[in-house]
DNA sequence: CAGATTGGTAACCATTCGGTTACGTTTCCT
DNA sequence: AGGAAACGTAACCGAATGGTTACCAATCTG
């Protein structure tokens, strides 16, 4: 599962956060939300698979924890859009204008590409 | 709808790294990609219910531009778990001896993971 | 050993999602 | 004026999602 589908989930997110306080058992987590076990079950296991989450067996119980590296292609991704708009405040005015005055010259150039 | 679910879809994100280039206009955008352009106009509304996309009216044309605002919810978020697990050496240390305590025979095979 | 605890999986169901085609409206161009 | 272009929306449809209950295996514990 993707990283980012697995964070699209609330009560993903809400996992995650109740994990980066330490490692917990799957009743542990069930009990603080209003959803079945089972529903908690299968939210861990696309957190898995997304490899955000792991888990240690002991015994009969499964301590989930943490796995922030997943995280690093969100963050990049983040910065990335971030990044690029940063651009001084009258450009963003100037190319409203620009793109007004040369619709024409665009439309031209779209007709020119579909000849060729 | 949701930052994170609108960041869920690939082709948003795709579009949204398009837009992260300059603005856009819908037939663009649509011709970048192999969707048909109601699918994108849909895919753009969730963007913009998310504040994540702005379109500028320009005669028949939509001028969409990227708003990065709401990413600041996605990168604190983030942040938010990388950071935590930066617990002490010793919790994770005293979380071992608990997990050796409570089992019968256990190896610190997670203690050894986490150090490395 | 018997029973309780932990937790995964299967089966089922309602809802949502993402894509498509069809259609209507507004704006531009000849 | 009349056709083309840009764009949104509605209707429809198959696939995926998320929740529930029921069931099973494995592991403690008295």
């Amino acid at each position: 599962m993707d990283v980012f589908d697995a964070l699209a989930d609330p009560l993903r997110r809400e996992l995650l956060t109740q994990l980066s306080c330490g490692p917990a058992r799957v009743v542990d987590l069930a009990d603080a939300h209003p959803v079945s076990r089972p529903a908690i079950s299968r939210h861990l296991r696309v957190l898995s698979e997304a490899g955000l989450v792991e888990a240690d067996e002991l015994g009969r119980e499964r301590h989930y924890r943490l796995r922030t590296e997943p995280l690093a292609e969100v963050r990049s991704f983040v910065t990335g859009l971030m990044r690029q708009p940063r651009l001084p405040e009258h450009t963003l005015d100037a190319l409203a204008t620009e793109v007004r005055r040369t619709t024409r010259d665009r439309r031209r150039a779209a007709a020119a590409e579909d000849t060729a």
